[in-house]
DNA sequence: AGCACA
């Protein structure tokens, strides 16, 4: 008996049964989308998220209706990228406005090694010329859709700040986007440049790190060749703990520019 | 939450 039933704390941690429970959703479902959207733009959408699986559009059958699903290794990561593209203009020709919320379940799709990194599921009747850019030969995975109504109101979505960072537009300045410098924070006190550079260097595009106390506590800033191989990085050290670390792990977050190659 | 160097 390790909690004493009116333990508030013990309590306040129960699994509530009036509210689904996501936390362990991994995967995002993705409502909004112009009819003429291409699986290729939503993985492109996503695929320089961190924690990034697969992801895969679909056909629902019912009109011209497209939905997606995103899925990601974990649910922070899913839940990170769907605060960063939820309401943003996805075209602003036709003023589509992205809705994105937990899926109802995780996608299933296993991720095969020589399989393609999205997936068209297609559920129309139409079997006339309709391109499959890449096709499911198991059509029951698709994890079920969180709202049949969600795309009925697309002219009611209102278009948060966040918008302002549509992916179709380039920015000269980085509103905590994509860069091939990484911030690294939660070092402990004791963290010394060369026990880090040790781990970094094993990465491919590894090229310069810089450590500084800032009143105080340590953070770096670690340059890579290009996004893709930060944006590695980023995923496969996110939380990892160094041994001169009294605390958690490290936090790593794209930096706000790109360090000068002095 | 903490983002420098030029």
């Amino acid at each position: 008996m390790a909690h004493h039933p009116y333990d508030p704390y013990y309590l306040y941690n129960q699994p509530d049964p009036t509210y689904s429970d996501r936390s362990n959703i991994n995967t995002l479902f993705i409502s909004g989308l112009p009819d003429d959207v291409k699986a290729r733009e939503i993985h492109n959408l996503f695929r320089r998220r961190p924690g990034f699986d697969s992801c895969q559009l679909k056909y629902t059958g019912r009109g011209n209706q497209v939905v997606a699903f995103a899925t990601f290794y974990n649910h922070q990561s899913a839940v990170t990228a769907l605060h960063a593209l939820n309401g943003v203009k996805f075209d602003p020709q036709s003023g589509s406005v992205l809705h994105i919320e937990l899926a109802r379940s995780n996608s299933r799709r296993k991720h095969k090694p020589g399989g393609g990194a999205y997936v068209v599921i297609d559920k129309r009747k139409k079997t006339d010329a309709n391109s499959q850019e890449t096709s499911s030969d198991d059509g029951g995975s698709e994890p079920d859709e969180p709202s049949k109504k969600a795309q009925q109101s697309n002219e009611a979505v209102v278009t948060p700040a966040s918008a302002i960072s549509a992916p179709y537009e380039h920015h000269e300045k980085n509103d905590g986007g994509p860069c091939s410098t990484l911030f690294i924070a939660n070092l402990g006190p004791n963290c010394n440049e060369d026990e880090l550079k040790e781990v970094l260097c094993k990465y491919p595009g590894f090229n310069v790190l810089k450590l500084r106390a800032k009143s105080g506590m340590p953070v770096a800033f670690a340059d890579f060749e290009d996004i893709e191989q930060a944006s590695k990085v980023m995923e496969e050290l996110q939380g990892s703990v160094l041994p001169s670390s009294d605390r958690g792990g490290m936090h790593i977050e794209y930096a706000r520019s790109k360090m000068r190659k002095s």
